[in-house]
DNA sequence: TTTGGTTTGTTTGATGTTAAACTATTAGAT
DNA sequence: ATCTAATAGTTTAACATCAAACAAACCAAA
């Protein structure tokens, strides 16, 4: 993929890296997602599942600021939880403007089961890297998400 | 964000680069797509136009490929696309399946003169890399994508 | 040259997503 | 105590996206 734009040496290495990590993202979450499409799954859906498993009840605010979506997404994402009785709300008693949510039984028991199949996937895209390269993509992929 | 599973250590270690990864990109591209939206863009509609300009004419599917979105989708975007008369439609004349996508005038001065200002919000999102990181982080990107 | 399979693009229906307006609640300042 | 700000969540309207069904054109094989 490489780029044709005429610019300085730094902004066409750049926007080179630019493209691969963002290809390279949505080609990998591409094909998980369908993984999570054969159990009905969404990505958002997963995602709050899994935080709800290996973190904890917590609120809709909370889970959005994990999964990087928007308030009226999370309502819609939980409804549909809801819906599946994967999970269900409870106001927060020590601040009624919270909803805290958790997992039901039926969810839990789902997510536990799903979540190691679903490890296997990723761990299969992961396969070319040797266990240094692995660490060092994460680390300089840490340090340029904290940019803001 | 650390994970909380519990499985082996390959799995920890694949799945907390896996997190980085998505966050990291995700973050960018919401920031970026902040950017964009001030011109009134999306994101694939910036994609398309960039190919356009820096590629050259090219139909839908090879587009479709580019900016890694379905057939259906492609169609949509060049729709809004001809609307605000950035590009046009034409039949390939060798293959009559085919639709030869084109920058119009109006399309070319605007995406000409954006891209610049939009490369800029770009290498400021990785200007805390050093410039070997940026190449390495680049390398490791392409060869985890290229899995599939 | 016709048949069958493939490819390109469009349409449709369902769903996910966001921003913005809104309600209810909390917290802070005076 | 009482305003005022800010915050958590919901609703709504507009739009992006996908999969699946479809039409049109191509191509290869018999």
């Amino acid at each position: 993929m490489p780029t044709y734009y005429k610019g300085s040496q730094k902004e066409i290495d750049t926007l080179n890296t630019f493209i691969k990590m963002t290809r390279a993202t949505e080609s990998i979450n591409n094909r998980l997602a369908r993984h999570l499409a054969d159990e009905n799954l969404t990505v958002s859906q997963f995602g709050i599942l899994e935080a709800l498993l290996h973190i904890g009840p917590q609120n809709q605010k909370e889970l959005g600021r994990k999964i990087l979506k928007s308030g009226g997404n999370i309502t819609l994402v939980i409804d549909n939880l809801e819906k599946r009785n994967f999970a269900t709300r409870k106001t927060d008693p020590r601040d009624r403007r919270a909803v805290i949510i958790e997992l039901t039984k039926k969810g839990k028991k789902f997510i536990e089961e799903f979540f190691p199949k679903h490890v296997e996937k990723i761990v299969d895209e992961y396969s070319v890297l040797t266990p240094e390269e692995l660490k060092e993509l994460g680390r300089l992929c840490k340090k340029v998400g904290i940019e803001g």
